[in-house]
DNA sequence: ACGTGACTATACGCCACAGTATGGTTGTGA
DNA sequence: TCACAACCATACTGTGGCGTATAGTCACGT
């Protein structure tokens, strides 16, 4: 009888999320997954709520604040912005929850934290616009569409859609552009 | 006793679409809506699918084909892109539905339409940019960050995350700089 | 050795929805 | 007027999920 901790129903709960979106964070379905039965996750956890709240606390610092961090550790603000753009395009594999949860945060109750995380990264981006010299309003508005294009290129992809760039980098170099044209 | 067609149905169904998405397309909280039971439903349609198929027809004709016809009366292509980027940012309303769909498409089976529907959009786009004298793969890059920026912004729109821009304009204004910037 | 707290399974009630079966109503044309 | 097709309601089955109640099992400290 393997012994289960409140982390191994996380992690299993992610990975559903990572590959089915939000709505896959159900209880059964994740117990089957991980060979046990509700009675064993109604003890670590109060309700499903609270699993899909630990499931994008994970999410939050796994697909933001992580890459934050690693990005800071470029010191030059525009390699610090390439370094940014190449990872988030390489790792829309990895953000695949992401395409559902937008449009079901409100039913989840978790709108609230999705749209903070939505802030964090266009004040990011932001940022590192208004530190190459852009005035505060154009580096947002910039930031914004920036961070709008990859939300939306991983949701028109999601449908099986051919966008027929030669190559992800090619969507990469797009955006780049997008955020520093005529600095 | 109201007797009820085919299109009572997909109209009361197009509305649940439009302001709670896809899976909100179901047969019984749409009888409810219009004061039928499933009897009646299953009479006009063959299942479920049925019904989405035929809203997602309506769908189709009013936000995109209907779009592009209204635009292709303004004969100027650079107005006509200006046109275009107009009338689809100041409908985000109007597409709340789309929302959903982009995630939901898969599971219920509506994919490949979703996936032609963005291939007519990117392609309709990109079109009007190589008549502005954009090479063809430079046209279709551009065309697919627009397409991708619009669908991304709803996205972010729909957690109730606060932009802060000014207006819808400005979004608008940025789409068209990022159709049109260095032509 | 045994009791207690940590952990788990089983079984239940509840709800929402898809789809089917069956019989009823109503309008219309012969 | 009556027959039939069009249309609709009711009642049912089946599925899948949430949450609760209850009765375990196991490890560990005393």
């Amino acid at each position: 009888m393997a012994r289960l901790t409140r982390d191994d129903w996380i992690a299993a709960a992610y990975e559903r999320f990572t590959d089915q979106g939000v709505d896959a964070i159900a209880v059964e379905p994740v117990a089957r997954a991980i060979g046990a039965t509700k009675g064993s996750f109604y003890w670590h956890f109060a309700d499903r709520a609270a699993l899909v709240d630990a499931v994008l606390d994970r999410w939050e610092t796994l697909q933001t604040e992580a890459l934050i961090a690693e990005v800071e550790r470029t010191a030059v603000p525009r390699e610090r912005l390439e370094h940014l753009v190449r990872i988030v395009t390489e790792r829309i594999p990895q953000r695949g929850g992401e395409v559902t949860l937008y449009a079901a945060a409100e039913r989840n109750g978790v709108a609230d934290r999705v749209a903070r995380v939505t802030e964090r990264r266009v004040s990011y981006i932001a940022g590192i616009l208004t530190a190459l010299g852009l005035d505060e309003q154009e580096a947002r508005r910039r930031a914004i569409t920036v961070t709008a294009s990859v939300v939306g290129y991983q949701q028109l992809v999601a449908t099986g859609w051919d966008s027929r760039l030669d190559s992800v980098e090619r969507m990469a170099a797009s955006l780049l552009e997008l955020a520093l044209g005529r600095v």
